[in-house]
DNA sequence: CCAAAAGAAGCATATAATATGCTGGAAACC
DNA sequence: GGTTTCCAGCATATTATATGCTTCTTTTGG
């Protein structure tokens, strides 16, 4: 019962860019300061820039930046998108070897109902919430202390 | 985002003991009926014993039978006991190590209210409700029709 | 009493998902 | 033109989990 790392890396990706403002921050930049591996969070950036949440641009004095304001950004369907193997239990996949309940079985509609539940809360969340204490976590990152 | 097989296994094994009524059943009975490993199952049985939900009975004609009646055993409790990993991200251990943003980041709140969400819907359920279409589970796994 | 059936316990190995690393390439800037 | 940065694909390492193996103890039926 854990999320990946890819997903954490990427909601931690986006708070720093959300606590950026409109300054460009490299690939490098971030992984240094969080230190996590670089090849890991080039893919995750390129899947952010996929879904448009992000603008990269390469070269000399290239980086990224947040496309969208941080309240347009929810959680719960960012997690939804990263997390790609929901299969709470064996059976959430009737296949020809799945389990002889299958059909007849309570647990499997008990245990998506507890996933969406779960899913619901994060649903209420954006990143604008997030970011809210602002000067607090910009202290943590060791940001300059003027806000962009 | 998924659970261990062996809270899998240890579900489908009480939902198998709850069905058998008062017959005792074996490990190697129950595993070839799932078609899972007769090993892990061992550890699970185990497990169960210690717990006091199930009793053991060793040499020729043993097996095993629930102690408690199925409304008794919550599907929530369970699963917290048999799902031992819920660092959902790196940042729940809030080590030497962790991540920068500890301390100030919402995101540790968020995540941990989801998963109290999550139980909350397990902690509704018994096994009870689990056996609720007894004939057709029984049916399924190709027990006799009496029910004892 | 003995042999077979069944669970107990500890350790070793295999599997699969995930994370990390490496190499080469392409774009952008100075 | 060279350096910086992102892009892409593939290879390897790591980790958690699941499975297998061996030996032992208990129980019972013949």
């Amino acid at each position: 019962m854990r999320l990946t790392s890819y997903t954490d890396f990427t909601l931690r990706t986006l708070i720093y860019l959300g606590l950026n403002g409109n300054e460009r921050a490299t690939i490098r930049e971030i992984s240094e300061c969080y230190g996590i591996s670089r090849n890991h969070l080039m893919k995750i950036v390129q899947d952010l820039s996929h879904q448009g949440l992000i603008s990269t641009i390469r070269g000399k004095s290239g980086g990224m930046y947040l496309l969208r304001d941080p309240s347009e950004i929810n959680v719960g369907a960012l997690v939804r998108r990263t997390e790609a193997d929901f299969r709470l239990v064996e059976c959430f996949e009737a296949g020809p070897n799945g389990c002889r309940l299958t059909g007849g079985c309570v647990l499997t509609s008990a245990l998506r109902d507890a996933l969406e539940a779960f899913f619901e809360v994060l649903d209420g969340y954006t990143l604008a919430d997030l970011l809210r204490p602002q000067r607090n976590l910009r202290r943590l990152l060791g940001m300059n202390s003027a806000i962009s």
